[in-house]
DNA sequence: CGGCATCCCACTGGATACTG
DNA sequence: CAGTATCCAGTGGGATGCCG
């Protein structure tokens, strides 16, 4: 409103890294990207729970944070394809080890929420 | 309300791990615990800019997850103190590696966000 | 195929004040 | 010191639809 909102404190490279991860499918289509789906058809499908809007909001993002790059192939139908950048490389094993620990781990969080009155009835939801 | 929110795809892994990390201040939190900062109003002198009753929910949210535990030592003043449990160290070696490229990285990220129209007047804010 | 433009609401998190 | 109750603004992100 002001000036800028600028920040969260930055000095702690914690928040750089979180809010250069931050956004709810960000680590995710990077997770993708670094496994080789490339074009923005693929990634969709990868996250189909995402919609296309906000995966390229954040596809545009991370791009203006240097972690992507966008390449773009004229013909039609149009082909596009994006790229990790170095920076990204580097972010990259920090995704992958969320990807490892949230594997390994998946069964022992209580991801379901404080479940009003203890007992949680269901600890295998089906998560469509 | 409802149901329950539960979610977003969580076979992806990484989607676990954003989950837990997820908030703005989650990460941050337990860098400070993993650093040894236990106590409550330690945490909230070490992370000014986040709100005590944030940082609370924050706390109680990982709590829930199992990532740390919390102590109280009876007496006046009241005592407390968190504790990452064994899952919270497990992925502290997550958080130190964000905190890392943080670090590495400050200078090669544009955070500032897009700058409406560039020259940002101020690369050194108070920050209150 | 790739990507804006709109519309809209749930939720996050900030400020404040109060209780144990 | 530790934590909760209120109140409220901003915004992230979901649904839809249109354009190149």
């Amino acid at each position: 409103m002001y000036e800028r909102k600028i920040p969260e404190n930055l000095e702690c490279g914690v928040n750089i890294t979180a809010k250069v991860l931050g956004g709810k499918w960000k680590a995710c289509i990077l997770h993708g990207i670094g496994l080789g789906t490339r074009r923005p058809a693929d990634l969709h499908r990868a996250i189909p729970e995402a919609p296309a809007r906000v995966v390229n909001l954040h596809l545009r993002e991370l791009e203006e944070y240097g972690i992507i790059c966008k390449k773009i192939y004229p013909g039609f139908p149009l082909k596009v394809e994006y790229f990790l950048t170095a920076l990204g490389e580097s972010i990259l094993p920090i995704v992958e080890a969320m990807d490892r620990w949230g594997n390994e781990n998946r069964a022992a969080i209580n991801l379901v929420s404080p479940a009003p009155m203890e007992a949680n009835q269901d600890l295998m939801p089906e998560m469509r």
